[in-house]
DNA sequence: ATCAATTTTTAGACTAATCTAAATTTTAAT
DNA sequence: ATTAAAATTTAGATTAGTCTAAAAATTGAT
């Protein structure tokens, strides 16, 4: 159907469509796929002659109905992936996102249907990002960043914003996961640091890490 | 390391070296390839160049040492996969060959080892045919083609020389499957078919299923 | 040994995806 | 409204992998 690169591209540009809601810019879309901003106007101009995306010239780069369609399923299959690697083949959260960037890219509606089925039909991947359904439909979680509590406040850890291998192996050197409960301690004004209560234990933690955690409050 | 398309000649190149073993022609390449002889000759430039085969101009093709250690690493992914979509995912042995060429291209060697752990380290693949173990080796099993046999003998279906899926579902149909008993009762000399028992009926097959189904005799 | 058929290689062209450097357009500050 | 800076696009080149058509080498039949 579509090549690698071209998939690559619509997944970047559907999550940068948060951040950029009238059109993703050339410059954001070549940071995010580590390339050229030159590259990436041609590359949008192709994607635009197969009606993946809407562009006009200067005004950045919207996603069609099918260009959604297209980046939600690769999202979908990146996130079972990475859910059969940590839950079947013993990997880490933090060692699944390479792996899966590889296999998101393989067509087989019925690998990945029976892989959704062998998994148990799993809601969330390894980092707690939602997985999409066959449909593309998928739950939109009420979390907030840790960042974001008051004082006094707690709450269930349940994902990351970062998930990149050195904040990830952070959180595992201090014992952090989803599914454990945070409550604020101490909140310094001054650098947003937080002194927080995790496993009965005492934490300092910076900004960079409140700032990248998602929370549930009860 | 290299392309998938690097990784497909040289499987190619692999195959072909049991009929050609003073070195692979330009012209079985491309047919088994499906791409042109001028395509063929640009490419084994290039793998040579890489020191994956040894090339002289009009003297065919054959693997180095290197190239043959990478075919067999992706012949072993292969295979792995096809057992894991049959063992796992539910499917047919005559759905796995398609898929299983875009997986065996996947780079992750924790992915394989872990995969070959998760399966139980299988040593053949849905079809009959060894998986090579982490270090490259593969048991030769003894096995001869059914079409070998004669009349009064008998063995066991091991494997199956064609695995396209036409081949396999005519077995379906005819119950024909891994691990069963045949014996022979008539060889017709004019055409080579042949009537067999298995599951205590009677079948008649011509010479193209009996010359590609292999066959273990006790 | 010659020569025609076959095989193989070369030459030149094409596409997808990328790059650098230059040109153009937009933006935002004065 | 000008204009300098920033963003974006265009122009031209490169690489991998492929193709067609033409040239060259090998093979095999007489
Ligand atoms: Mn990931
Ligand atoms: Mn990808
Ligand atoms: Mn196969
Ligand atoms: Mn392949």
């Amino acid at each position: 159907m579509f090549s690698l690169s071209e998939e690559n591209y619509l997944k970047a540009i559907f999550h940068l469509e948060r951040s950029f809601p009238t059109g993703v810019s050339t410059n954001a879309l070549a940071e995010e796929m580590n390339t050229k901003a030159s590259s990436v106007t041609d590359m949008v101009k192709r994607l635009s002659e197969k009606k993946l995306v809407n562009y006009k010239k200067y005004q950045g780069v919207k996603l069609s109905k099918l260009g959604r369609d297209t980046a939600v399923e690769v999202i979908r299959k990146h996130r079972l992936w990475e859910v059969f690697l940590v839950e079947k083949l013993n990997f880490a959260w933090d060692e699944v996102h390479e792996v899966a960037e590889q296999l998101e890219h393989i067509k087989s509606e019925k690998l990945i249907s029976e892989l959704d089925k062998f998994l148990g039909f799993p809601k969330k991947d390894p980092h707690g990002d939602p997985i999409p359904d066959a449909k593309g439909n998928m739950v939109i979680a009420n979390k907030i960043l840790l960042s974001e509590l008051q004082v006094g406040e707690s709450g269930i850890c349940v994902g990351v914003k970062d998930s990149s291998t050195e904040f990830l192996q952070y959180l595992d050197k201090n014992d952090i996961a989803l599914g454990k409960t945070i409550s604020i301690l101490e909140k310094e004004s001054f650098d947003q640091s937080m002194l927080i209560k995790l496993n009965g234990k005492e934490l300092k933690i910076s900004s960079l890490i409140s700032s990248n955690l998602y929370i549930k409050t009860s």
